[in-house]
RNA sequence: GCCGGCGUGGUGAAAUGGUAGACACGCAGGACUUAAAAUCCUGUGACCGUAAGGUCGUGUCGGUUCAAGUCCGACCGCCGGUACCA
């Protein structure tokens, strides 16, 4: 019979299904491993070959581990509040509640037919009623603690839409909808304050094995900086200013100061500033940029405040003061002391507005541009000759004894706006009354359900479409039982992907967020696969909420406070072109066209071929048919297999080779090594007569998580009434992975000239020296030449050096 | 600009400092077929040579080493992230 893929396919999703296999309870005799991946946005669209490439990943690794004698968590779930579906619900004027229904059965189906062995028992969507319940008890619990207060915070704003939008809807400076303007607008906004854990966000950081550059990403963006808050006093007023610079060092070299269009201070002090007209038409003007005006147009511009002037604090200086653009709101005190010599932009500024540049650190040529690394303090008076470092230290010394400043540490990590003035979304559950402000839903009213409404859109001032929904707002107080009015915001896309990992360990649970005997078998998450592109926000809020669930023992204590032991990143895929997949390109691909054409199993396998795992891959149709062809070969082997016969040593050798190879290269997650492993060794079988049962049996089991469909249908056609997936990884035996002998080069003078066969392990010695010398092709080479050297390194060469 | 990653045949790619190009695609020739597809066999880095064999070859230029795709230095190119963070 010949290889039927979808026949045979369909046959086992089945049975898994129907069988439960995959489906897993806690065991406490048994070792959990709980691999994870991030659960789908289900878009119109389906499933993203992205998806595809990471789920399938983890699977070979959840079927190993499976195979190894662990018991496997690999769940799966849906993040299905989101913008895509509300403005497609708005376009359409369909309930987004039918469109995310509609697209999760389309990506089950897809989901189900790449014979991914997750446990879909403890399937959930972020929107369920259920599920939402307990992301706004979070959200209570963080309100509470303190962690969620409401302020006023710059959100980018649409002029044509008139509506507050998400970063992520910002695209290139431009609303990603209408291509309208999009300027800051203020408006208050629920935080919630991240930024309490960022030093624990990153010395944490030592107890993950995250790849490198993750760690560094969650680093960075966090973005700690050690250094001093300096105060300088205003000529003609009491009045000061606060600046942050992490190079106290430089003080001596400040030669203006430079404040942020934003500042308050101009406010407070228009009746000293001379110019105050032009001041405020620069602010004008600069606040009305878009972020792209800001991003296109560099060069620095400012303008000088006439009528007050800074002191210096250190050597009592007058400097003038700029306000200037590049100087942010949002970093530091939104002021800044200037040190040309040794900052860029202040280089810059200074050289268009003609302002004085002091070298004070040497090192530099500050002819031709500031110098920013460290080395001696000249110009700075009693502090000259002393290092970058110690000067800091004694300046910060000196600052705090005559109060005029002090050592501080400045994040470029803000608190987070939780709030969105939309509909798709976790409603807020705080209400606020004219009596007793604004207090938090009572727990045991929870979920606060989201309304079904027939108008998705914002109202014009930007306030959410649920504001419009009179009998949903109106409610009454928890503590006077008065009128009082519920938030009408909602949360962003973030809520719900913050702690689904938790929810798996107990996904149906209606009096806890989880049962905490459940979350200690299973959590930590073992190993967690996803996108680069969620390294940094998805993966530093995850952490940063877990730890906040540990701090109130929602996680229980043995669980620890770090959510992922392990995580790893798959490469892009990228479409025709190498370029990335996008809607507007029109070079998506639909995974699904392929597993129609070749099966799952050809996909999966080529899939995890095709490159290295964590590399960027382009997808064209080069190449799947070798993995078609190499199923179909593994296919016909099966008719070889025979009860009587013993395999030579040779096929028992390639065999404990590969079972050793794809074994490791799976935890490697080298999946593409192992495949050419599986290629040879199928490849060796097919070239004998009749291949052993054993053999055979532990052929099936290494290929099963690549291609688990067809690995199962073997393994029934020998007989076996039950799944392959109860049984065990073949142990390879170490002493059949090696041959006898060994082929080895022999160079002379680094050039490659003849080769030898020599038995395994052949120490160096007299014997094989002579016999090499003597070897016609080496002769040639060597005769008439002194012999200077001769190595033999054991099992790898043997180099000759002469003269 | 800064921070990562990468650069190897016609293509996707292998290679703990130790015989570069495993495995696969494609291509060429052959077998089977009325024919095609599928399948199988052979060849396939470049150059010289009928062959045996030789020379060159992992972005460029240098260095370390008996030995460098791999380590070090400088440079060029591509990709990704980030963006006036004081």
């Amino acid at each position: 019979m010949k290889y039927q893929a979808k026949k045979i396919e369909n046959k086992w999703q089945e049975y898994w299904k129907n069988n439960e296999i995959f489906n897993v309870k806690e065991e406490h005799k048994k070792k959990k491993f709980y691999a994870l991946v991030e659960f789908p946005y289900p878009s119109g669209e389906g499933l993203h070959t992205g998806h595809l490439r990471s789920y399938t990943a983890m699977d070979v690794l959840a079927r190993k581990k499976r195979l190894a004698g662990m018991n496997v968590l690999y769940p799966i779930g849906f993040d299905a509040f989101g913008l895509p579906t509300e403005n497609y619900a708005i376009k359409n004027k369909i309930a987004p509640q039918i469109a995310t229904t509609k697209n999760i059965a389309n990506f089950t189906r897809q989901l189900t037919s790449a014979g991914f062995s997750f446990d879909w028992s403890r399937a959930f969507l972020t929107t369920d009623p259920g599920y939402y319940k307990w992301t706004q008890w979070i959200f209570i619990q963080m309100f509470k603690h303190g962690l969620a207060y409401k302020a006023k915070e710059n959100i980018n704003w649409c002029t044509a839409c008139k509506i507050g939008l998400a970063n992520e809807e910002v695209v290139g400076g431009v609303c990603e909808r209408c291509g309208g303007q999009v300027i800051k607008k203020e408006k208050e906004q629920w935080l919630l304050r991240i930024t309490k854990y960022a030093d624990r966000l990153i010395s944490d950081l030592d107890q993950v094995d995250f790849l490198e550059k993750i760690k560094k990403q969650q680093i960075d963006w966090i973005g700690k900086s050690e250094g001093a808050e300096i105060d300088f006093s205003l000529t003609s007023t009491k009045e000061k200013i606060k600046v942050f610079t992490t190079r106290p060092d430089t003080l001596f070299g400040a030669t203006f100061m430079a404040l942020s269009p934003e500042h308050e201070i101009i406010g407070k002090l228009k009746a000293n500033i001379n110019n105050i007209k032009e001041v405020e038409d620069y602010i004008k003007q600069a606040k009305g940029k878009s972020d792209l005006e800001r991003i296109e147009n560099k060069e620095k511009n400012g303008l000088e405040i006439i009528g007050i002037k800074a002191v210096n604090p250190i050597n009592n200086k007058s400097i003038p003061i700029f306000v200037a653009d590049y100087v942010l709101t949002s970093y530091g005190t939104g002021a800044i002391m200037a040190v040309p010599a040794h900052d860029e932009r202040d280089y810059e500024f200074a050289k268009k507005y003609n302002l004085e540049i002091k070298e004070v650190i040497s090192g530099g040529d500050i002819k031709s541009g500031a110098y920013i690394g460290n080395g001696q303090a000249i110009n700075s008076g009693e502090y000259n000759g002393l290092t970058s470092t110690e000067f800091k230290e004694k300046i910060i010394a000196w600052l705090a004894k005559n109060k005029l400043g002090k050592k501080t540490i400045n994040y470029k990590l803000h608190d987070w706006i939780f709030s969105r003035q939309r509909y798709w979304g976790e409603p807020i559950p705080m209400i606020n009354c004219p009596k007793c402000g604004c207090l938090p839903e009572e727990e045991k009213n929870l979920p606060i359900l989201l309304p079904k409404i027939k108008d998705y859109l914002p109202t014009d001032d930007g306030q959410s479409p649920l504001s419009k929904v009179s009998n949903w707002v109106n409610t009454k107080c928890p503590k006077c039982k008065g009128k009082a009015k519920r938030e009408t915001d909602v949360m962003p896309n973030w809520a719900g992907s913050n702690w689904y990992f938790i929810r798996y360990c107990d996904p149906k649970n209606n009096k806890q967020l989880v049962d905490p005997k459940k979350a200690k078998y299973w959590l930590p998450v073992d190993w967690y696969n996803g996108g680069m592109e969620h390294t940094t926000l998805h993966l530093l809020y995850s952490r940063f909420v877990f730890k906040f669930l540990y701090d109130i023992g929602a996680v229980p204590r043995e669980v620890g406070s770090e959510p992922y032991k392990k995580r790893t990143a798959q490469g892009m895929i990228l479409g025709a072109g190498g370029i990335k997949m996008s809607k507007s390109k029109g070079n998506v691909i639909n995974p699904d066209i392929y597993i129609k054409q070749y099966g799952a199993d050809t996909v999966r396998v080529y899939e995890m071929f095709i490159g290295p795992f964590d590399q960027a891959i382009t997808l064209n149709d080069q190449g799947v048919n070798g993995v078609y062809r190499f199923l179909n070969k593994v296919w016909d082997l099966s008719a070889k297999t025979d009860k009587k016969i013993k395999d030579s040593d040779e096929v028992l050798r390639v065999l404990h080779q590969s079972i050793k190879k794809v074994g490791e290269d799976i935890e490697n997650m080298h999946f593409n090594t192992a495949i050419s492993q599986l290629m040879i060794l199928t490849n060796f079988l097919d070239k004998e007569k009749k291949i052993s049962i054993s053999s055979w049996e532990k052929f099936v089991l290494i290929l099963s998580p690549f291609a688990p469909h067809i690995a199962e249908e073997l393994w029934e056609k020998l007989g076996h009434k039950k799944s392959l997936s109860a049984e065990k990884w073949p142990q390879y035996d170490k002493q059949l992975v090696q041959a006898d002998s060994i082929k080895i080069g022999i160079q002379v003078n680094g050039k490659l000239r003849d080769e030898i066969s020599l038995p395994y392990d052949s120490e160096p010695s007299q014997k094989i020296e002579k016999q090499i010398l003597s070897m016609d092709k080496i002769r040639k080479y060597t005769d008439d030449k002194k012999i200077v050297k001769f190595i033999h390194i054991k099992n790898k060469i043997i180099s000759i050096v002469v003269k």
